[in-house]
DNA sequence: AATATAGTGTTATATAAATAACAATTTGTT
DNA sequence: AACAAATTGTTATTTATATAACACTATATT
């Protein structure tokens, strides 16, 4: 299968959790107007993404949630889960750390790095707290492909540039500093200033 | 003038951090080239932003910074500021919290709250925790428009609920689940379950 | 058995966003 | 003064995404 848009990934991952809270209660099928109408989407929306990922539905049964989920899962989950770390262990990336730890996934926050004396050394959620110094030698000794980034915007850069050279393939970037990583690291931006700036836009104006 | 782009509103909220930066450090003008890759854009990309909000330069001398940032705090922020709220004091409302207070802005976060009795009363970076059941009084009584709502996913949709019962006017929603609340009030998504996840894909994927 | 209904899968169209193309303008250079 | 270089503002094109249109299929109904 080729790569698949964007957006259909992001609902995709929406989409399996829904499956999943219907699957806990009991149903075994869903059409897509149901998918659509838990997920604030349309039909039409749901069968597109389904046809990108070729699922076929038994026709006026709607779609089996269990094939379905495994179906997902096999497109977004890496077969042996993927590694993650938590870079700067402040309020932010202590939130972040407890948030995803728990929930059972393929995907893992193996370990969590700070430059805190007073961090260093604790644990997060059962997760041991690393010096940053030591990122190149955590990432490889536990294979960690990911980097959760939540460090100060002074230190942003220079982290980033150390997590390149340790070997990261993608970062989540929740610092507000544009990182200049080059093509080969994969880096999604989350601005939460952006987000709530744009909110008071539309708010504004709508 | 009229709405603007999503994608320009949210790249308007970045140049304006980028360029107050540049201010700061005593810069006057700026080119369009420059200003791009400040934020891993492109001039074109830029100059069409800026187009969208009648922003024109001295020819050749690049756009006045000073004059830009002032246009566009004339577009992104209301004349009075904009209150706003976070409903839920977990790990990620207290994240939030302190990392919006502080930073001179126009959107000022004037209360927080909680449903649990250990955390209502406490200050959050100086700012109080009210019970939740006063949401709809302290709305009206500090004109709140705005709400970050980080509660925990079996609450969200009361919650929300009772935001447009107090007539908040737009959510920033931090919450797994999908509000179906109408189209009066705003509401902006993070998912970062959903950004993780689309990290891991491209990351095998690319 | 013929017809209607509800739902799907897919192709076609519309909208949003990014990129490219280029004329216009100012400054610098000969 | 003529020309080249740099930069802008805008229109045109391309790409990404969402929406609409519709033929197809299984079931239900008469």
């Amino acid at each position: 299968m080729k790569v698949l848009p964007e957006k259909t990934v992001e609902r995709l991952s929406e989409y399996r959790r829904a499956l999943i809270k219907c699957l806990d209660s009991g149903q075994t099928h869903i059409y897509s107007h149901q998918l659509a109408k838990l997920l604030n989407l349309t039909a039409v929306q749901v069968r597109r993404d389904l046809m990108f990922i070729g699922y076929s539905s038994l026709q006026r049964k709607g779609y089996d949630i269990k094939a379905l989920v495994d179906l997902i899962v096999s497109i977004l989950d890496a077969k042996e889960g993927l590694n993650i770390a938590v870079v700067g262990m402040g309020n932010l990336g202590t939130a972040i750390t407890s948030y995803f730890t728990g929930k059972r996934s393929r995907l893992n926050i193996v370990a969590v790095f700070d430059i805190d004396q007073k961090t260093i050394g604790k644990a997060f959620n059962g997760i041991a707290c690393y010096n940053i110094s030591e990122l190149k030698k955590m990432v490889q000794e536990k294979n960690i492909k990911i980097a959760i980034l939540t460090v100060p915007p002074n230190v942003a850069t220079q982290t980033a540039n150390d997590l390149k050279e340790a070997g990261i393939a993608g970062i989540l970037n929740f610092t507000t500093v544009p990182l200049h990583i080059g093509e080969q690291i994969y880096v999604e931006d989350y601005d939460m200033v952006t987000s709530i700036e744009k909110v008071a836009y539309f708010v504004k104006n709508k």
